[in-house]
Order: structure tokens, then sequence, then C-alpha cells
DNA sequence: GGTGTGACAACAA
DNA sequence: TTTGTTGCCACAC
């Protein structure tokens, strides 16, 4: 099913700037409750020409899903802070900036 | 239509 | 905190 990227992708959307969500987040507000791995593919697969905040999607632990020293890495964390968000060590303090979805935000944007 | 593969998550040590 | 192990399952070949 490819039109589970879609819904992934929308959902990606939706992440308000400033604010960041975790795989696992998305996969579930995707409707793909346990997909988090699927949800890392399809930002891998999304063409850039779509602008998709894919910085703003961090792993459970607030780690970035890149290796420290590299490009994507460094390129994440200036996106980020760019956004408020402060990364430090290639992590982020998701007690402040994960994204708590409001129910009505998410029926707005995306509605299954 | 069988296999290998993840930009992951949860748990253990 | 960091590193390793295991479970997961849709997707690309």
């Amino acid at each position: 099913m490819t039109d589970n990227y879609h819904k992934i992708w929308q959902t990606v959307l939706a992440v308000p700037a400033g604010k960041v969500a975790s795989y696992g987040q998305v996969a579930d507000l995707a409707g793909l409750p346990g997909r988090a791995r699927l949800v890392g593919k399809s930002l891998g697969m999304a063409p850039t020409s779509m602008q998709l905040p894919w910085y703003r999607i961090l792993r459970s632990n607030g780690q970035l899903a890149f290796a420290k020293g590299s490009e994507s890495a460094e390129r994440q964390k200036g996106l980020l802070q760019t956004e408020g968000v402060v990364v430090m060590n290639n992590r982020v303090r998701l007690k402040e900036f994960q994204w708590q979805p409001d129910l009505g935000e998410i029926l707005f944007k995306l509605d299954f």
C-alpha cells in the first residue's frame, strides 16, 4: 500500500514548526501503529521537491536519526535551531520540544 | 511471490 | 548514558 506514504507525509506536514515528533508518533498519527520503520523509509523516498519537514522527526529518545558527525545530522540540527529547537550533543530535550498533538489540529490537517 | 531491508522502538545490561 | 539484541512488517527487488 503506497498510500501509507501519503498518510505519513501528510502527518509529517502537520507537525508545527518549533516542535518535533518521533517516528513512532508519526506512525501512530498516520494510522499505522508500530510502523515506525516505514516512516523512516518513506521519508527517505520522499522527493526533495515536496518540502517535507523531515528534520522535525526524531527517534523516540530524542536523538537525531543520523550519526553524530554526518552531513544530514548537521543539516538537521541547523534547520531545527532555525525554528528555535535546541539541539545539543545530537539530541533534543523531548520534554520541551516534543509535539503534543491537539485533537482539533489533527482532525483539521488530516481527516481519515 | 520469496527475500532482504530499514532516517525505528523497547528492553537489557 | 551507550551499546547490543530482538521484534516488526510494508516495501522494493
